[in-house]
DNA sequence: CCCGATAATTGGTCAAGCCAATTTTTCGAA
DNA sequence: TTCGAAAAATTGGCTTGACCAATTATCGGG
């Protein structure tokens, strides 16, 4: 499917090709905004729209009064990943990070973090039985793991890496959709984590984290 | 120090504020854009190159016709941190991620990957020879390290930890200048580094990447 | 040849207008 | 009175043109 791209992205993907394709190596100063626009056909303002999104995605530096200079891609901030690109990759880094994290938070059990888990496989037990997808619980599971290893860098990556898996695009893309029978798979896997956790058994904590990411690497790619 | 922020960042940041105090919450729609633009005080171009900031980093949806709305924190993409919000939590994730990921390249570990990380370190040394940071040869050497590991996932995470550490926003607010005599004690942590790798030894390198990272985050914010 | 002043070039912001998609309102028919 | 279709209003999208501010280049005098 192809979504109508809005005029600043068609203005950015082009500018981007132009860079990436050694027209403007990394340093060198792009042509003058007024000089792009009309090259490109474009009015100033829609040019500077898409420039502000290569600032923002670490293409291009501006500097007022001196111009726009190129950006080497090492430099880039984290730029998106095109959808598909490597679904099993990003399994398998969802399984090596959260594998490591879920040893430190097996080290920092509390009662409290054993009951805010038990309260969200709850809720998403609940969900299931209505017939709805408990998408944002199946995150919330993740991420409050993630939090209670006490490292907030960790986390933020453990939930893009979470919502890289579950974009709408990124779904709608593969033709997949879960049902009821998947997510009540997944729930049971959760069930196998807090048990795991409940035992303070970083070891079984971890093996059954990847068990589960596993499993939702062939509900998701296999299909 | 405070650079002074482009208008459209500055707007931005206004808008995001009024959605994160919950004055427009999660699926709200906010005012049209000619009012919010009235509203902030600004011109309707300026308030548009604010509003595609926000959409790009996920804060909201614009949809033509319809309107501008708020979406839920949990949607939004991969959000900057504030900048030393959290550097030994920055460190921590470093030295989890890496030492995951130097354990899988130690299972791969081929000879002209040991030449190729061989060559980085003499183009080190030579740099920091002459009195320049090697900072590309740091870079490359971790890269070089994760894409080993055969995950371009992870590999993407590792290079994006690094420049977060090394952004020249981060050195310069932290008043951090490396030395000669830090660059070389870097450059013999890497050489361990390497000796472990060439002699096929997981935990050895896993150790000495540990303890890199370790010495690196003393570096960085103890001195 | 160097330095300071001026001009040119560059990016930053703004006002105003028109186009296109969506939503709301109105009107007429059943 | 209700419903559906058409028209109007509202919304975002894009453009043209103008002026302000920072940087760079040029020129003239010492």
């Amino acid at each position: 499917m192809t979504l109508p791209k809005r005029l600043y992205q068609q203005i950015a993907d082009q500018v981007r090709q132009l860079i990436q394709n050694g027209q403007y190596p990394a340093g060198s100063r792009l042509p003058p905004e007024r000089e792009l626009a009309q090259t490109l056909g474009v009015s100033r303002p829609s040019l500077r729209e898409a420039l502000i999104a290569l600032e923002i995605d670490g293409t291009i530096e501006i500097r007022m009064g001196s111009g726009i200079y190129a950006l080497s891609p090492a430099k880039t901030s984290n730029g998106q990943r095109s959808l598909g690109e490597s679904p099993t990759e990003l399994m398998q880094a969802r399984a090596v990070i959260e594998s490591a994290v879920i040893a430190k938070a097996a080290a920092a059990v509390t009662d409290s973090f054993i009951e805010a888990l038990s309260a969200i496989l709850d809720s998403m037990r609940a969900e299931i039985a209505e017939g709805r997808k408990p998408i944002d619980q199946d995150r919330q599971f993740h991420l409050t793991i993630a939090e209670q290893a006490g490292n907030s860098v960790l986390a933020d990556i453990v939930a893009n890496l979470f919502d890289e898996r579950h974009s709408p695009m990124s779904d709608h893309m593969r033709g997949r959709f879960e049902t009821p029978e998947t997510w009540f798979a997944a729930l049971q896997e959760h069930e196998a984590i807090l048990t795991a956790l409940d035992m303070r058994d970083p070891l079984a904590a971890q093996a059954a984290m990847h068990a589960h990411l596993t499993a939702s690497r062939r509900r998701w790619l296999e299909n």
